[in-house]
DNA sequence: GCAATAAGCTTGCAGATGCAATGATATTGC
DNA sequence: GCAATATCATTGCATCTGCAAGCTTATTGC
């Protein structure tokens, strides 16, 4: 086997084994899944805490079908709102609320706590700031780059 | 933000975008998902071709009721059989079959050539050696390593 | 301007998945 | 030896997801 493919083995692995640790946490202690997170941290990071649903689709890698079913429920809770687009009408905005943002950041802290975690046993800050430069360059070139 | 998160989201961002690839090609070409190559390669590394649906799940970080579904069809197909246990009958083992490896084989070369892709652009020997060393110590510890 | 096309969002339907309950078999405690 | 407990696999049910169709609104071609 090349080492590209075993790279791609690895990285497909390692990121299933940390989503699934996280999976777990998150929907005990905060009440969301892992990729309502991630949707939640999408927004944060966007120009006025919001975004049109078929950009949010394209960040997340799902539908745009899946967005809206996503959203649905989490604007019922209060960590979504809804603006639509003066020009277009066709376009709908998910925005993050004041108690989306405080929901992220309780969140947050347990993505960071399982971060902390993976990367404890002799991880050295040379090796982690390598490993940082080269998982930067895969993911570079998306548009939904969250780091 | 820490490093170690930073780390974490990207491991993410980057396991998703591929995956994300990776699904359509395999469904289009090969017709299995990339979940069902996956099952086809854990047993192909393991003992005889075949794993117990519990040991199976653990590697795939899935539930038991989930392997019980996804091997459904693909015995179906004749790319998997099921073989019993000699001393414990509650034990039923998933094998892959001789149809079953020619489909791994062709699977694999639609994997390796979008490994190919991703890390086609200014990646040297010395970085893909480097990212594998440490994606490598990210999976070392678990039970169904397929590197 | 208006018809044709495209784009954004939602909904019906089908497939995938996890949890809890169930049934079958092993193991343990006594 | 037998009852209590544990383990393995499957199934019912609920949830999540994608695809295709449909609705609304923009844009394009004429």
């Amino acid at each position: 086997m090349d080492i590209q493919t075993t790279n791609a083995l690895r990285l497909l692995q390692a990121g299933d084994e940390l989503r699934a640790k996280l999976s777990g946490e998150f929907s005990a202690i905060h009440g969301i899944s892992v990729n309502e997170y991630f949707l939640l941290l999408h927004l944060e990071k966007s120009a006025r805490n919001r975004l049109a649903r078929v950009e949010l689709a394209k960040r997340m890698h799902v539908s745009a079908s899946t967005v809206t079913r996503m959203a649905a429920p989490l604007e019922k809770i209060g960590l979504l709102g809804r603006e639509v687009d003066e020009r277009d009408a066709r376009l709908s905005y998910v925005v993050l609320t004041k108690a989306g943002k405080t929901k992220l950041i309780e969140a947050q802290a347990t993505f960071t706590k399982r971060a902390g975690y993976t990367f404890q046993d002799r991880w050295t800050e040379e090796e982690l700031s390598k490993l940082s430069e080269l998982l930067g360059r895969l993911v570079a070139g998306t548009a939904g780059n969250l780091t």
